[in-house]
DNA sequence: ACGCGCTCCGTAAACGTTTACGATACTATG
DNA sequence: CATAGTATCGTAAACGTTTACGGAGCGCGT
């Protein structure tokens, strides 16, 4: 106030620390909440920050102490296997977020583009020393990013599972027991002959999907036919594609199970076309994310879970991992499976007679 | 190489001009494509770059010359007003990414949390200096962020249109087109009572849309009846609502005009509940991002355009704005109200018979 | 031989912070 | 009163880069 004017663009602590007419040392120790200054002074260069809208300059605090504040979430921006992105990234984001807030972290988002290769735009990221820790999503079922990020030594956690990081943080839905609860529930009503749509199995979510539903197969005493394993994309386009598949085989499964439900628009379209009746002459069972499918008529059968909470799982395994917070987060493991849950439609509500 | 060990990871410039003998002014020179260096030690230097995997430190080149070659996009992962975000925002992405890649730009996307005010968190990027630009989303009416930009003097462009902003940079979907023309082509359908819907008038994008909509009316004679206009949800939730808002109405209305694809799936489930089919007793017509729609029964008639190459005029329009690029991307005019064309389906494939 | 211009390179300052260290004043203790 | 201890603060170095500036070497024309 001594010194003048009031309201200009703060231009650094220099200046605050001279309009309080304070040092630069006492009045960042101050800010950081460090010890060695006196509480009524620390309050007025608080107030003082607060009235000239002083924020600390990131790059500054980035350079002197290596830290950045900030964890970046690393998304592959339009894959052609991952279609079906749609709210769930956001609502992850927002799981991982509230729990990061609490720390004063920031999440940004780093899209890949996908005319780059992923892994070299990991690792430009990672050598930019743009976030603390990192997050990576869309796991491959051998994936060098596990690698790059282990031997950067820089604290991560994966959205996904991988053969690459058995052994890293990772949380991932349970799509295996997803495939398995749906194996079990088709069986119960008298199914025996089953389809499973799923990505490709380099995308581990394609293999541990279909890895899930070959064992509960097996369990019932079921021959597992890779004919029945119909590899499409997951958006409405690949659940088109799927019942054109379906219709195409012999000895017609009575039950197929889609890994996503917008899936299930493009398949119910392509079967009724053919006069088949979902929920009838076929029981579908789908994952879901949004509370969409039951729109859908007859109603969808389908898995279930809070993404936002997946997203809150994922962030305090990362938290964990990071040297700065892991006493805070204690865990015994971290690597989590996270659980869905049934939802009844009317898709699958049909038993199956013996004489067919 | 004649200094020892090659590939532990680099610490810094220093490091990589004593590894090559040279001066460490000379090395940043080199690398960073300026004159006054010899073009066999240029080479030199990038060779052994390459090799030991240096890549400069972002933190010290953003302090030093006050830039960071970052773009920021800023978004709201989770409104209540926009569940239709669905691949809108990752398309969109793409496209900005195909121009900034061009220039060593990277995009980061900055999630608002839900619980926190979309200024706040605004201005607290802005004050980290965290992006040498900004790109906003999901603009109201009113929207302050557009001064705070402006203020702060960092280049910007927003996609979506605001009051607050109709002298700054934006690239916009042109809403206003499709209630006009949709509007058009039902009342050429015979059509005289229309209903439609649309997110309330605070964010911009309701607004707009509700006033094409009126003037469109206007220009037929049709008096305009607001008890038309449906205030709903952006989602399958808020299609279904509608459906149900409409078969309230009395004097029903014989065409709906949907403000995205989504919502028919609701709609389509709600009025089909009631025994009323699409494009039979109720003409539906919308706006769609994806190709999801036509997996409709009936398919829906839609208005679409490439999300994507409106990515790329947005990410124009900022770089025209921004004084290093602007000889790069002259423009007379840096507000875009983007096209979308028409995609005739069979839900408004009819004609109204006078008696009706 | 001298000076001039050009090419190339090294030196050092600067960007805005944080933090180790030392300095000062004051209090308590002997 | 002397001394040690404590609370508070100032000083300056350091983080990794970029860049203005000056200097060395060289060729060339007078």
């Amino acid at each position: 106030m001594a010194h003048g004017g009031k309201l200009r663009p703060m231009k650094g602590i220099r200046q605050l620390a001279e309009h309080l007419d304070i040092s630069i040392g006492t009045v960042s120790r101050a800010l950081n909440g460090k010890p060695d200054v006196n509480e009524e002074t620390r309050k007025r260069v608080l107030a003082a920050a607060e009235q000239l809208g002083y924020v600390a300059n990131q790059s500054g605090r980035s350079l002197r102490q290596g830290t950045t504040n900030v964890i970046g979430l690393m998304i592959q921006s339009s894959r052609e296997t991952v279609e079906n992105s749609d709210n769930f990234f956001l609502t992850v984001t927002g799981g991982l977020q509230s729990v990061f807030s609490r720390h004063n972290l920031d999440l940004i988002m780093l899209p890949c583009p996908h005319d780059e290769d992923p892994y070299e735009y990991l690792k430009r990221m990672v050598a930019r020393r743009i976030a603390d820790a990192m997050i990576i999503s869309e796991t491959q079922r051998v994936d060098k990013r596990f690698d790059l990020l282990a031997k950067a030594k820089i604290p991560f956690a994966a959205l996904g599972r991988s053969l690459s990081g058995a052994q890293h943080a990772w949380a991932d839905l349970d799509f295996a027991g997803v495939a398995n609860a749906a194996v079990d529930r088709l069986v119960a009503h008298g199914h025996r002959r089953i389809a499973i749509s799923a990505p490709a199995s380099d995308i581990n979510l394609g293999f541990i999907f279909v890895e899930g539903y070959r064992r509960a197969l097996e369990r019932h005493g079921i021959p597992y036919d890779p004919a029945l394993v119909l590899r499409a994309k997951s958006s409405e386009q690949g659940g088109y594609q799927v019942g054109d598949e379906l219709l195409e085989l012999q000895d017609r499964p009575t039950a197929v199970i889609l890994i996503y439900e917008l899936m299930a628009i493009g398949f119910y379209r392509r079967v009724m076309e053919a006069g088949i009746i979902p929920g009838r002459d076929i029981a579908v069972v789908s994952f879901r994310e949004a509370p969409r499918a039951k729109f859908l008529q007859p109603a969808l059968t389908c898995f279930r879970t809070s993404v936002h909470d997946l997203g809150v799982e994922l962030a305090e395994i990362l938290l964990s991992s990071m040297p700065a917070y892991s006493q805070e987060y204690p865990r015994k493991t971290r690597q989590t499976v996270w659980p869905l849950e049934l939802i009844p439609g009317e898709s699958d509500a049909f038993h199956l007679t013996t004489e067919r």
